[in-house]
DNA sequence: ACAAAAGTGTTCTTTCTACACCCATGG
DNA sequence: CCATGGGTGTAGAAAGAACACTTTTGT
């Protein structure tokens, strides 16, 4: 079977087993060193990249799509992802443009798929170490790629990203979904880089400090991280208890 | 024509010009008094109510279709409106129960016409005063009422007004949007009303009058509002120019 | 021993909260 | 003239912002 006959036969079966006109975009954050990065897919046989996205099998819940997309490029299971946007616009995009760029374009041929797409955009934080990027068959190539440094995308995808963006940004000041982006165990450092990174500030280390304690849900362990050059770090655990409590009187504003 | 005859033509037509599967309701917020009511609809022949929706036309924007379905609804144009959530769970309601409490339920029979249907909700905040409720075939009644005291509701329609309220009490902690409920003019105390029965608290007058007029996107007027008992107030308007420049700059918080 | 990151407190400023009295109006 | 809601300021508490030096570690 040539590659044009599978991704026949792929849409083929989309069209008959999804939820017609509407797909799901998901913007999986990692964060790595002090960068936050988007997991993009590389397009087969071109440089143009795209999200991981998916569709809604017709008696499936959308979050469920929506994770199942995810584990398919990640490997990982009860991430942290939610909804933030459904993209409704009649023309969201440059089709010919789109498809010119894509060489070989998603076969939609059947009737009973509409002209235009909606999409509902999904994000994600994740621990990038955990993660094994996984290209589909549509794709030559799944990796990271920084917010501030994002290759050609197609679609409106970078659209998608700079939404998925401003939404964590106001996020991170009503509840610390970052913690979600690291390993475990990490330091207030880390943490702190963390912050800078999607706030795109730098903050006040003491204040910082003072503050990310006083929301009572990270407990410092007796380890150190070592290794490095420098004063040794120490190791902070999140108490996954505490923050549910927290959550629901919801005293975890952090500005 | 009979009504049964009239509504299948209705959704015939629907299936045919439509984006399959998809629907959308609408939330709209009314004011008045001390009271936060929403507007509902009566099933014909029952006394089960739901929200104003609709549905996208294949070509449509879905922001479009939203403003279509307002207007339709209350005759107003270019009001404050804005996508909340998508409800998109496999099951959303029992469908059995909600046929039979509908009596005549809405007859999709296209095979085009998935089993199951996804909602995107939309609030609307309005000055209650400017609308003229208005049913359309399908409902015997087109009425306001107070988010506190709802009658039984079709479909999922609790839980969609249960987020778009929760949306609309985090939203005004950020941006002033309780005044796209007011008429042209209004005074402090008639704000503050409005900031109560969103927030669901009371305010102090006092730290209410310093914040909002902190915001500096209120002009008092020379009048005042005659007619009533007591010492009358003074009138104010929302100073427009200024309010984009602050809701550009951020500076528009109120907690 | 040196360079570089980690850790830690205090002061000042701003914002938030609580609280009470006089005034104007229509009835 | 009375009842009722409108209008206004201040003091104390809490939270936020600015700021510098010592410690630790690997090289």
């Amino acid at each position: 079977m040539t590659y044009k006959e599978q991704l026949t036969t792929h849409f083929n079966n989309i069209s008959e087993v999804c939820v017609p006109g509407l797909s799901l975009d998901c913007v999986i954050f990692g964060f790595h060193e002090t960068r936050l990065n988007v997991l993009l897919l590389r397009w087969k046989g071109t440089d143009e990249w795209c999200l991981p996205g998916g569709f809604i099998v017709k008696d499936e819940s959308v979050d469920v799509a929506a994770g199942r997309v995810l584990h398919e490029r990640t490997g990982l299971d009860r991430l942290f992802l939610q909804q933030f946007h459904l993209f409704g616009d009649a023309v969201r995009y440059d089709r010919e443009d789109t498809w010119r760029r894509q060489k070989m374009p998603m076969p939609f041929g059947s009737a009973a798929w509409p002209e235009r797409t909606i999409s509902v955009g999904y994000y994600a934080l994740v621990d990038q170490l955990k993660v094994t990027p996984m290209a589909d068959f549509m794709s030559d190539e799944c990796s990271w790629w920084e917010v501030n440094e994002l290759p050609s995308l197609l679609y409106d995808h970078k659209h998608i990203i700079d939404v998925a963006l401003r939404t964590i940004r106001v996020q991170l000041s009503w509840q610390p979904i970052g913690l979600n982006l690291l390993p475990e165990k990490f330091t207030i450092p880390e943490l702190q880089r963390l912050y800078e990174a999607v706030l795109g500030r730098p903050l006040d280390a003491r204040n910082f400090h003072k503050k990310i304690m006083g929301l009572n849900i990270l407990i410092r362990m007796d380890e150190r991280r070592t290794g490095k050059a420098h004063k040794s770090p120490y190791l902070y655990q999140f108490d996954q208890e505490r923050y549910q409590r927290a959550l629901i009187n919801g005293d975890l504003s952090f500005v």
